[in-house]
DNA sequence: CGTGAAAAGGGTTCGAC
DNA sequence: GTCGAACCCTTTTCACG
């Protein structure tokens, strides 16, 4: 895991933001070269700074319209190493934390409406061996929604 | 909002996960032209079906060890008016949500140890008006990670 | 580690179907 | 709405400082 350097930073900082910035304005923006910017880039994806990319899609033109967060009790905690497969397996699930807490998993998922989601509840979350109890946490609208936040300096 | 089709859907599983990968590629793995994908891309974005693009930062390599989910009750309800700038005005805090269940709020934090965690649940979220009670659900591992997903079909 | 310039490749536009 | 081709800008490479 590569350490990071200010100038590494400033360049996070926008493409975090935007993976389609043209390197010449990043380079603009930090007032070095587009080749200085195209070697930091490829030395942070190598690194596994940079884990990835992506365009961000609306959840509601793909038919989603709920999102929830589920707290998971476990009958014993350890059993989370069989639990998390089967999580795996339903596309709806989205994150899967271990969590201190009053639960042992936190897990997020998306479904179409509320009949979706409780056909998720009830017939595959409840349904796997070692969930004893679940709590739903329906957002019912999400106010904030940002990227790690970059502190500049060193 | 606009409507999408199932070659709308192909491209936006693509390019959900892969914000660089050239037109030319996904072109040709759903078997029309560049013009086609780009002229789609275009109207997907001006139809905010697609929101924004970035790349994805590891928060450990930021100094970001401990990501945590608090559970925020507040003495009414209709006070998250007032208390959502205040957290907005945390930069550590990157979501917000207005849920059923057992609290008003849940929101999402990224802390760099913690000794920061606590001082940010103590010295800036319960100084928030409003807020009565916490409980801190840290992520000791997130063992999924994904994108909402996208049905094949219509 | 950064640079400028050249080479290679992808994004964008266009007229036509 | 899609196509192929031309055009142009960006990414990528490279020899050098």
């Amino acid at each position: 895991m590569g350490k990071i350097d200010k100038l590494d930073k400033q360049i996070l900082e926008i493409i975090s933001q935007n993976a389609r910035i043209p390197f010449r304005d990043v380079a603009e923006q930090c007032g070095v070269s587009r080749a200085a910017i195209h070697q930091r880039v490829q030395r942070m994806i190598e690194n596994d700074v940079i884990t990835g990319s992506g365009y961000n899609v609306n959840p509601k033109v793909l038919g989603y319209a709920t999102s929830a967060y589920i707290g998971v009790k476990l009958e014993k905690g350890s059993m989370y190493k069989n639990v998390i497969p089967e999580f795996e397996k339903i596309p709806e699930v989205t994150e899967c934390h271990f969590t201190t807490g009053p639960y042992t998993l936190l897990i997020k998922l998306y479904a179409r409406d509320n009949e979706h989601l409780m056909d998720l509840l009830n017939n595959r979350i409840q349904e796997i061996p070692g969930v004893v109890a679940t709590e739903t946490m329906i957002s019912l609208s999400q106010s904030i929604k940002r990227e790690v936040p970059i502190i500049k300096e060193a």
